[in-house]
RNA sequence: GCCGCCAUCGUCUAGCCUGGUUUAGGACGUAGCCCUCUCAAGGCUAUGGCACGGGUUCAAAUCCCGUUGGCGGUACCA
């Protein structure tokens, strides 16, 4: 039978564990699945994979849905967030928080009780842990014993009702095969695997049944994650076996890996997505550079705008390797980002932070000048606060760069470049770019001065700084009025006798 | 320990499937030079790699086997 069928619609989904922020392997989990379903014209589910109580987080899905806004993941189903911050779930397989899906996996957990591919566990976790214990001591793979495996079932009735009890699923000592998109053939020795358990004491399942169950009711077609699942996904075909379900198609994803090769975690600095947002890089770089982290092109293309991510993506592209995540990278990438993006744009991305440092927005417009001056040299957002705020100093209160005044601001022939200077600006009318610079460029020539004797002095003068932007976007900026009064400034404060 | 996955410059990777077109290509980084009023940016150049050992073949980065190494899994976590 061919089973390429144009009317099946592909669906996948991004199924993150709400810790309280996005990781950056669970971005790049949702980036590819994304892609794979706008490729493809297929739908892209968002759901929750809250089974484990324990690691209950305060406000971590809204974080999440708000950090996939951030940087322009879109999905089709699954949980939302409205203006005011409140959840609320669109898609015809609602909810898409299994939390809110217990009685579902309750049922189906039945189903396999019922036809006798699970069954009840009452060992306690004091036992399995000393099983376990045992086993390591004895250089046996720890695995649990199937003890309470052939208890019968009218037994087992019996003792579910006054003993607290997880269920298993019991593993065949067959090989289990299953097929992968990048990894090709897997298979693994049944008589390897434990009897997983899928429903624990709290009546909440597993992150095994629900991810199979959830998957087949919301009719996932691909499953795309990260190589860590590769092991448990066993577990996962013969639980679709067991419940005659069809099996999906799986692609596991290489692992991004900390500098010292081991999985990418907070140890290695930075892993929310969140942090890089603080920092002030641009969600399209971030997307960018993440797409290239174990995918890429036959050209090896470097930069791509989504849609071309979208046209381009496919899995059989993916490699199988793991891949490092370097910050330097991406650094580089979003300068490139940053020198690219429109004025408009880079206002707008720029405005809390010089919220932050307490710069007026008031003037848009002269913002969006001094930002355009220094565009080039910016890499990342927070950066740029440092980078313009001695154009609102107050004249008199100017932070001065030591050297800088030991160098350009000490000899008496600086003094008298700065005096002579000072003399030929006052009388300037027309304080535009073109006609300071051949008025500066020619008291240079006619006094036999290098432009480097007096740019230098003139520009700390102005600014307390020996860098910054070019001379006369400098002076122009920073207008007339300005420049004149820092130049008084600075050779009362630096160059009288 | 056991099971699994992986293996091209320091890093991300192209090439591998369908062996010869490869003196192994690109990007980040690093170094140098050029441009230049500074810092950047840009341009140019350099740097540096097929983990190892066996096969197969006229020919292997490419196919096979083994070794080594790295990583992941081995939870009432996902």
């Amino acid at each position: 039978m061919n089973t390429i069928n144009s009317k099946t619609t592909i669906r996948v989904r991004f199924a993150p564990s709400p810790t309280g922020y996005l990781h950056i392997g669970g971005l790049r989990t949702a980036l590819f699945n994304y892609l794979f379903a706008r490729h493809n014209n297929g739908s892209f589910i968002l759901r929750i994979e809250d089974t484990d109580r324990t690691r209950y987080v305060e406000g971590a899905v809204e974080n999440l849905i708000s950090i996939l806004n951030w940087v322009g993941i879109e999905y089709d189903e699954g949980p939302f967030m409205d203006n005011s911050g409140k959840i609320f779930q669109k898609g015809s397989f609602a909810p898409y928080i299994q939390s809110q899906r217990l009685e579902i996996y309750q049922k189906y957990t039945d189903e396999l009780l019922e036809k006798g591919y699970a069954y009840r566990c009452f060992c306690s976790a004091e036992r399995l842990d000393f099983v376990r214990k045992q086993q390591m001591l004895n250089k046996q793979p720890p695995k649990y014993d199937r003890f309470c495996r052939n208890i019968s079932k009218k037994e087992s009735d019996i003792l579910a009702k006054e003993k607290p009890f997880t269920v298993r699923m019991k593993i065949p000592d067959e090989d289990i095969k299953f097929e992968d998109i990048v990894r090709g053939k897997v298979v693994f020795q049944g008589t390897l695997i434990d009897d997983q358990i899928l429903l624990k004491t709290d009546k909440f399942p597993t992150y095994h049944l629900a991810n199979v169950v959830d998957d087949h009711l919301m009719e996932i077609t691909h499953v795309i994650r990260g190589e860590e699942w590769l092991s448990s996904t066993p577990k996962h075909v013969l639980l679709y076996q067991y419940f005659g379900w069809e099996i999906p198609t799986f692609a596991h994803l290489p692992l991004l890996l900390n500098p010292d090769k081991s999985k990418l975690s907070k140890r290695s600095g930075d892993v929310a997505v969140e942090d890089y947002k603080r920092e002030g890089y641009l969600p399209e770089a971030i997307l960018n550079y993440v797409s290239l982290l174990g995918w890429s092109t036959e050209n090896s293309q470097q930069f791509f705008t989504k849609e071309e991510l979208i046209e381009k993506f496919t899995l059989n592209r993916c490699s199988q390797s793991p891949a490092v995540f370097d910050k330097q990278k991406l650094l580089w990438m979003n300068g490139e980002y940053i020198r690219k993006s429109e004025l408009e744009k880079l206002f707008f991305y720029a405005k809390p932070f010089l919220e932050c440092a307490k710069i007026s927005l008031q003037n848009k417009d002269y913002i969006k000048q001094l930002i355009a001056i220094e565009q080039e040299k910016i890499k990342l957002l927070k950066e740029i606060p440092e980078l313009i705020e001695y154009f609102f100093y107050p004249d008199d209160n100017i932070k001065y760069n030591e050297q800088a005044i030991k160098k350009f601001l000490s000899t008496e022939k600086q003094k008298q470049i700065l005096v002579q200077l000072f003399e030929i600006l006052k009388n300037e009318q027309n304080f535009d770019k073109l006609n300071l610079e051949n008025i500066i460029r020619n008291f240079c020539e006619k006094n036999d001065l290098k432009t480097s004797e007096v740019f230098h002095p003139l520009r700390v003068a102005v600014s307390g700084r020996t860098q910054g932007p070019g001379l006369f976007d400098l002076l122009v900026l920073l207008g007339k009025d300005k420049v004149l009064n820092r130049i008084k400034i600075s050779l009362k404060k630096f160059l009288k006798e």
